[in-house]
DNA sequence: ACATACCGGGG
DNA sequence: GTGTACGGTATGT
């Protein structure tokens, strides 16, 4: 018997032949050892609630279930909570995960049964729920050395009966190791997993670890390059360094999607097993999305969290590795020009030394990154009680969902489960009144102060008490601004004021929690811990008014959003009728913001309202600075019907652009479209000439028709997706993909396919040509199809028609501009 | 009008 | 892994 402290940092399962399975938690030992932990004394269950008082006859009928394949270990009535009412459950234990579905099926047809819950919650996290175990807390575990296992390749195997989590010690000084791959492409084609060689690979650790590896030597390389024979040892060597570094932590730009994927392939290409701590590397693909897991090791994908949790605060006009570093950084990629690693390469000239620095910077950004975020991170773990590797792939949903059920199980509150698919659909088709949306007046504008509630529907939910456990038929006191239903219909909603709803105490708690951080942060501006640990609440709780709409959440309750919004509306139009009464202007309003162009008045005005407004408000409730824009111009978006949505481009007083809601600059649109749309935006608002945007798009216009643009900037590209003959529809890229084949090109599922849309008439595909084939290009297409929609907008906003644009003659109707 | 296919991130 | 994104746009039928 040994008795260990460790810090949890992922955990997994292994399931015997049986199907049995035991619980692995994988982390660090105190003094930094590597350990495996097998619990052994957990079993798969969920609840049973009776329909009837005939809940010990229920329980025997369970308790018998026993068939070839699955059975029922054991039974417990219990007291919990459902909805906040109490109730007598069976908890039932299965022998083994897959025997769930089957005991459940089974059980369902019982006419005693009422309700089965907690039955589709995945093992792992269950374990994790029901033991209370969040990770990289501190553990206490006292158990059995097992010595068999040393094909886990961990320092410490043990088994054990329990795992105590008794200790609050956070894990807080991970090995950390970001990664980045580079890879052959000959010139003007994407690479491709099947046919190109990874050529290099950069490593980058937070206690200054550094080294590219690379299979071609050259001369005067950097102290960091290490030289391999070839790509297949390169996949050694890539493996090596993981397992000799032994990071807690690896992590990838993207590397979930694009890094370890393609690492896979080349590494099956040559019979490799990439094994990490003996455990294989695992892709999971789902329709395009694809997640790479190594067992034992938190694969960070630091891309997913940027993309899904951080960029709604960050209003990034991509979420490039470039553009996000510059953003949150302030660091930049190495300037290289990857359309020539391939001609670089195949000459072996020493230029592939520039190739290795970017690979390496690549890297330390990826890294850089991490460890900036990694603080809110940990403190988000600590409130879903997920692993780091879940985490950081979380969706805003989940981040609530997770939250609930943990806070769930510590309410004694059986979880309810997750809606079925025709559940699913009914609630997608319902439609509910939104927030309130000030329709923006499209136009220009200049010195915008944005101001936003930072928790204006939280601090709703919890004063009005708003939840599917207080949903009423009578009114009780908490009684909801009037509602427009579907059919035309105005109602009111009840809430009960007699007892806390679930969800408002979840709430109520976070909200206070975070004051008190705030507080706290007063004092100690600079605290990373305090203000990760702030951002993660606030996270948590501005989530979750949308999570009460989610068609697919547990605790779905679209009465709940409908009174939310109700309320929100009266709210955010008090702050619309003060500014205005303040003699401000408001040109937008959504939700929870508010934009106005301060025109005469000043800064300070504006922060003055501010101020007196808050004094105004609940305690809870706080109109906030977002930020301050010296320009900004807002766009009506094609299809009205729904009303408004967000489309505007804001300059801020750093002179960056930020982009809500325009097309995003996409691969299948030529070079020339993405550079037009982006420069007119640059030259109307960093310099304010929409004359110079105007005359820049014109001339642009004139150069199509005259055939002047370059052809390789007319360009399109589009992926095949699947094999030439499964397509339906056949578009132009699949034409050209027909053609490249006849010509003996290799093209597969995966390739890029590249072409130009050459003169004549008739459907897009049969003038679509192989660019190298391409004499000219048909510029009517172009300014149609690529140029115009790519500002139009922009332009009808400046009082400009797309005919002006095209044809040239000015039909300007002054009036506002 | 409706159906189908592609974009993102990555070299 | 006790699962299967999403919202928008272009092209073909």
């Amino acid at each position: 018997m040994v008795t260990i402290q460790f810090y949890p940092l992922d955990i997994g399962h292994e399931t015997d032949e049986s199907g049995k399975a035991v619980i692995q938690l994988f982390g660090r030992t105190v003094d930094g050892k590597n350990i495996c932990v097998f619990d052994e004394s957990y079993l798969p269950n969920f609840y049973v609630i009776p329909k009837n008082n005939k809940i010990e006859e229920l329980k025997r009928r369970i308790d018998k279930i026993k068939k070839e394949d699955y059975k029922v270990v054991e039974s417990k009535i219990v007291d919990r909570n459902y909805l906040r009412e109490p109730v007598k459950a069976i908890l039932v234990f299965a022998d083994k995960p897959i025997s769930i579905k089957s005991i459940v099926e089974e059980i369902k047809g019982f006419d005693e049964t009422y309700l089965v819950k907690e039955s589709d919650i995945p093992f792992d996290k269950k374990y994790l729920i029901d033991k209370e175990i969040t990770p990289n807390i501190l553990c206490y575990v006292e158990g059995e050395v097992l010595l068999e296992r040393q094909d886990l390749d961990v320092d410490f195997v043990i088994k054990t009966k329990e795992v105590k989590q008794i200790y609050t010690e956070e894990f807080s000084e991970p090995k950390v190791l970001a990664f980045d791959i580079e890879v052959y492409a000959p010139k003007g084609r994407y690479p491709h997993e099947n046919k190109d060689p990874i050529i290099m690979i950069g490593f980058a650790s937070n206690d200054g670890f550094r080294k590219v590896l690379t299979w071609k030597k050259y001369g005067n390389a950097e102290d960091y390059v290490e030289f391999v024979d070839d790509e297949k040892k390169l996949m050694w060597e890539f493996k090596n360094t993981i397992n000799k570094y032994n990071p807690d932590y690896i992590v990838g730009y993207f590397s979930d999607g694009f890094d370890f994927p393609y690492i896979k392939t080349r590494a099956k290409k040559y019979q490799i097993n990439l094994k990490f701590n003996n455990h294989s590397l695992r892709i999971n693909k789902r329709g395009n999305i694809s997640t790479a897991k190594l067992k034992g090791i938190s694969h960070i994908d630091i891309f997913k969290f940027i993309k899904n949790i951080m960029g709604g605060s960050l209003k990034l006009e991509d979420y490039s590795l470039g553009n996000v570093a510059k953003e949150l950084l302030g660091k930049e990629k190495h300037d290289v020009d990857l359309n020539r690693i391939g001609v670089v390469w195949d000459n072996g000239s020493k230029d592939i030394g520039k190739y290795c620095a970017y690979n390496l910077q690549d890297a330390i950004l990826a890294l850089e990154l991490c460890m900036k975020l990694l603080p809110s991170l940990d403190e988000l773990v600590k409130l879903v009680n997920l692993p780091l590797y879940d985490v950081c792939r979380l969706s805003y949903s989940k981040i609530v969902e997770k939250h609930l059920m943990k806070r769930a199980k510590e309410m004694s509150e059986i979880i309810p489960n997750r809606p079925e698919q025709g559940v699913i659909s009914t609630r997608m088709t319902h439609t509910y009144e939104g927030a309130f949306v000030f329709k923006p007046e499209a136009g220009l504008y200049e010195n915008i102060s944005v101001f936003d509630f930072q928790s204006l529907y939280p601090s709703i939910v919890v004063a009005h008490n708003i939840c599917v456990t207080t949903l009423s038929d009578k009114n009780e006191g908490h009684e909801s601004p009037e509602i427009i239903l579907e059919s035309g219909e105005k109602i009111r909603r009840h809430f009960s004021p007699k007892k806390e709803g679930f969800i408002p105490a979840v709430l109520r708690e976070i909200i206070t929690r975070r004051i008190r951080v705030k507080e706290m942060l007063k004092i100690d501006r600079d605290n990373k811990v305090l203000q990760a640990r702030s951002y993660a609440l606030k996270t948590v709780a501005n989530a979750t008014y949308g999570y009460f709409g989610f068609f697919g959440a547990r605790w779905y309750c679209r009465e709940c959003s409908e009174s939310i919004t109700a309320w929100g509306r009266s709210y955010i139009l008090k702050v619309i009728e003060s500014a205005k009464d303040q003699g401000f202007k408001v040109i937008y309003s959504d939700t929870d913001s508010i934009f106005i162009a301060l025109e005469n008045k000043t800064k300070e005005e504006a922060l003055n309202f501010l101020e007196k407004f808050n004094q105004s408000l609940p305690s809870l409730m706080e109109l906030d600075v977002e930020g301050f824009y010296p320009k900004g111009i807002f766009v009506s978006k094609k299809s009205e019907s729904s009303g408004a949505k967000k489309k505007y481009a804001l300059v801020d007083e750093k002179d960056r652009i930020k982009v809500v809601g325009f097309e995003t600059i996409r691969r299948d649109w030529s070079y020339l479209a993405k550079e037009v749309q982006r420069k007119v935006l640059n030259i109307i608002l960093k310099e304010g000439d929409t004359e110079k945007a105007y005359d820049y798009v014109r001339e642009i216009i004139e150069n199509i028709k005259d055939k002047k643009v370059d052809i390789n900037n007319m360009i399109i590209q589009t992926q095949l997706k699947k094999s030439i003959e499964s397509y339906q529809v056949e578009g132009p890229h699949v034409f050209v993909a027909k053609k490249m084949i006849e010509q003996g090109i290799d093209v597969d599922v995966g390739s890029v396919i590249r072409y130009v849309v050459a003169e004549g008439k008739g459907r897009v595909r049969d003038r679509a040509e192989i660019p190298e084939e391409a004499k000219t290009y048909d510029a009517d297409y172009y300014i149609n199809n690529q140029i115009v929609p790519s500002v139009e907008r922009i332009f009808d906003v400046l009082g400009y028609k797309k005919e002006e644009l095209i044809s040239g003659k000015k039909q300007k109707t002054l009036g506002e501009f």
